[in-house]
DNA sequence: CGTCGTTTTGTTAAATTTTTCATAAAAATA
DNA sequence: TATTTTTATGAAAAATTTAACAAAACGACG
């Protein structure tokens, strides 16, 4: 489970260190900038999963920003959420005409913002490419459990996902170092001996033969 | 892209007229009724895509219209908007909590309304998470009733919100988060506690074996 | 205004999950 | 074969998450 990466964009010094405050302790990769042309040059080079873009600024105004953005089609699930001026019904409209996502309205009250952002990100995870699906071995993410052979195994949730990452490419061999990064993400660090508890745990209650240790490199998952 | 329909719903001559009148001119497909009985006539003949729904009217008003609406599983999908005197502030939160998903005050401005309704059509079309619902129990939204197996059981609305949205789909594992934006909305922030503190009333009022716990996940309704 | 039912919060205990650690076993290397 | 490296295993510590309880806050209503 990757962080989601965020890029806050206010010419506001304040605005940018609380918002930069608050997604990094909630776990976000966040970058900041000063100002539309800042942003827009930073997208060139890598892609935040939601730009919080303050509306009110000089030169190069939110509104114009996100139009850019929101014009290149390679941009368009880049989530946007606008800070307004509180009650700036103008902005409001305009924002969403322009395509972003949402807005929030300054001052901004950190455990709204916090929720706005998961949910935008959360909504649109939702709508993506279903995961390819498994004959023998379902993995069902919806009801977070797995099914084999007729019966349902339920799974702590490290062991979900570090099954449901194996399993997603059969006979693939993951490497240690892309499993850390998948399952846990490049925060949070583990030990290598968590890999390989996770994995007895998992061969217990589905059976040794579903995933072979590949000595020095990782794991894999049989067809 | 066939143009959307939607149905304007208001006492007042002038504003029907107005919105009428720019609705049409953009493109939609309008129809147009002048009270609350009326509105609930007209979508059992057809089923618009948004209501625009007068919050105060005679006889019947908009929040009741909008809860007889919402009651029938099959017109969960109509969005509905209300139109409220401006800053009242009481009606807006009423009016959401009887499933309204967005409203407007007046007096209105029509580039805010064309804004909002594209607004809500794109969310609308955007996430459509298939809501199969399942009557183990039925569950009555009119009276917050829920019927098992004979006897009436009165669940307080949020507990009654929270089991209705768990029963409606059967299995599916709802994370935290998603229970508390679906039931609680994204503005409203509560802590974890008390979704907890619900699941329990409502284990307490139909028995344990109803809702399962998926630790570090959320809840499940069983089939 | 006081009361009652509902909703929310905070605290503590219990349960479960996740991680670490020490040691054994296995495989690879030389 | 001896040595080194890597993984498996069992037990236990650490961390996280939920349940349970008590109480406060809130709202509707007489």
């Amino acid at each position: 489970m990757n962080p989601a990466h965020i890029l806050i964009v206010d010419d506001e010094e304040d605005i940018r260190t609380l918002l930069h405050y608050n997604l990094q302790k909630e776990g976000f990769k966040v970058d900041v900038v000063a100002d539309g042309l800042a942003c827009l040059e930073f997208i060139q080079k890598e892609k935040p999963a939601l730009i919080l873009l303050d509306v009110m600024m000089p030169q190069l105004d939110g509104i114009e920003v996100c139009e850019r953005i929101k014009a290149d089609p390679i941009n368009q699930d880049i989530l946007i959420c606008f800070l307004t001026a509180r009650n700036e019904d103008y902005s409001q409209i305009a924002g969403l005409d322009a395509g972003a996502d949402d807005y929030i309205a300054k001052p901004i009250k950190t455990k709204v913002l916090l929720s706005r952002i998961h949910a935008m990100l959360r909504r649109s995870q939702h709508n993506k490419p279903a995961e390819p699906v498994k004959p023998l071995f379902h993995i069902n993410r919806e009801k977070y459990l797995l099914e084999k052979d007729g019966q349902e195994i339920q799974l702590p949730r490290k062991e979900f996902e570090l099954l449901a990452l194996l399993a997603s490419r059969p006979n693939f061999v993951f490497k240690r170092e892309q499993i850390l990064e998948k399952v846990w993400g490049t925060e949070i660090i583990v030990g290598d001996r968590t890999i390989d508890v996770h994995i007895r745990k998992i061969r217990e209650k589905i059976g040794e033969q579903y995933i072979s240790t590949i000595k020095g490199i990782g794991y894999k998952f049989n067809e």
